[in-house]
DNA sequence: GTACGGTCTCAAGCGGCTTGAGAGTCAAGA
DNA sequence: TCTTGACTCTCAAGCCGCTTGAGACCGTAC
């Protein structure tokens, strides 16, 4: 049995970090002196220490570790467990390596200072109500949006129905949150179209018709979508100067196919009011 | 002007964000209503926001950022910053990298689970005194003990002096820290020697006589470091076993030459007597 | 006995927010 | 003018995985 800090050397993990861990259940000392409270620890807990520290390393939470520590589990949901941490670490790594383009564009950009893109032109529109197929849906990720506009197609081309003009989407939050984003794609279809269409899950895209906007400020985005505040800043300072104010949702209207190489364009739309 | 609902939606930040960063003098809103307390914005903070939001992106801790906007910082200031941060980014690829090489080597092992290398066996040695150059310091990284260990060895070949033995180090904390671990480098050399040996900044390498250990149980790791775990713990049985308790600081002694291709070995000595 | 160092408990702190309670404010409709 | 209901406010606590510190007790060597 040793004493705590004798323990921490031949574990190589901090004092306070086994106080913590005897705290949560997570690695109890073999005997706890009842008089003083000191912990004693055996050689045998190394093994289970050891694997809280493989685990930890992985990246899960001590919670989790805790559990597949307790539940004994099988050697396939060890696997899983490892394989989904796997694929957690690649995505995290494909993020910092973006994240290492966007410091080296930021670089760039310092060498220019000054040269900033050309703005685009604010103008105001009146758009038309439309049938429309649309599913709205509370969702996680902003990615996630990607894969369900592609799902809605595909769709859309298995029941034989053509769009009738670029997708968009309606950002329906009344403040913004990158996580559970209620949002509404929308494919704009032919006013024939009144049936609703499934997708995968029991979800689907219904029929309807999108109510118009009296006035919108719109403004159209050139280029990649992480630049879009660009365009966002824009309108807010148009809005903000010409004394109208926002009446409703924005909305984002895609209008290059995915993969066009000339650039992408987006329209974003503001409904507005004098006031 | 904004109210923060609105300019929360045109900025893409939650509310509970832009609150907080007023909180902290980050990003105070134009306007407080002195009244109601309601903040609002104007689309003029949109630039300010958006380079907040840039750095904060790139990984700047938000008092980084407050400092880096508030003090104007010059173009090669921020440029500092940002490659500092690319180096930094760059680091933890590799860490997750390795850790996803972690990952697969512990699914393998997994497969063949059981299989436990075999063990290897602790013997009591008695380690004579040595004359030895040494340095002792409190070190920010354990990764660190190689820089030393290099920087070392150079300035005895500077000097002329030839190593008697394989270098090792004294681990002295009490408890295991990860950083500020309190660790002395240690390189065996001939007793003509006497003088110290300076290092870069001031530093030196001090020439002593070590003291021996009566009995020490040691064990040969065979093998990476990052398995040294396996070591410590069979000799941290032995040592509950046998009726020995920890009786110094550990030593590790590096046998092998850096880059030697027949596989790594380290010899862990722990003083110990009877108890 | 008396140092001195190890250990204990309990509470707070870190960063960057988020969540919730409870109360006040604003704008549109009746 | 009043009532909704949506929006905003403040303040406190929670998240994770510990670390740090205060103040008190414990154990061993001289």
């Amino acid at each position: 049995m040793f004493k705590i800090g004798e323990f921490s050397k031949i574990c190589r993990v901090p004092v306070s970090a086994l106080r913590y861990y005897a705290d949560i259940g997570l690695l109890p000392p073999s005997h706890v002196d009842s008089s003083t409270g000191y912990r004693y620890y055996s050689a045998d807990q190394l093994p289970r220490l050891n694997r809280i520290l493989a685990l930890r390393d992985l990246g899960l939470s001590l919670d989790q570790i805790k559990q597949a520590l307790d539940d004994h589990l099988t050697l396939d949901e060890m696997r899983g467990m490892l394989r989904m941490r796997q694929a957690e670490i690649a995505r995290q790594v494909e993020d910092d390596q973006a994240r290492l383009n966007r410091v080296a564009a930021r670089l760039i950009q310092i060498e220019q200072e000054g040269k900033l893109m050309p703005e685009q032109e604010v103008i105001l529109k009146s758009i038309e109500p439309q049938t429309v197929l649309a599913i709205r849906e509370v969702i996680a990720q902003p990615e996630y949006v990607g894969t369900l506009l592609g799902e809605s197609y595909a769709a859309l081309g298995a029941h034989g129905i053509t769009p009738a003009g670029p997708p968009l989407t309606i950002y329906h939050d009344q403040e913004f949150k990158p996580n559970d984003m209620d949002i509404e794609v929308v494919l704009p279809v032919g006013s024939q179209v009144t049936d609703a269409v499934s997708l995968d899950g029991g979800r689907q895209l219904t029929a309807y018709t999108l109510a118009g906007i009296n006035t919108a400020a719109c403004i159209l985005h050139k280029g990649d979508y992480d630049r879009l505040e660009v365009s966002y800043n824009a309108i807010a300072r148009w809005i903000e100067r010409s004394g109208y104010r926002v009446a409703g949702p924005p909305r984002e209207i895609y209008l290059t196919a995915p993969g066009d190489p000339a650039g992408i364009l987006t329209e974003i739309q503001y409904p507005v009011i004098k006031g």
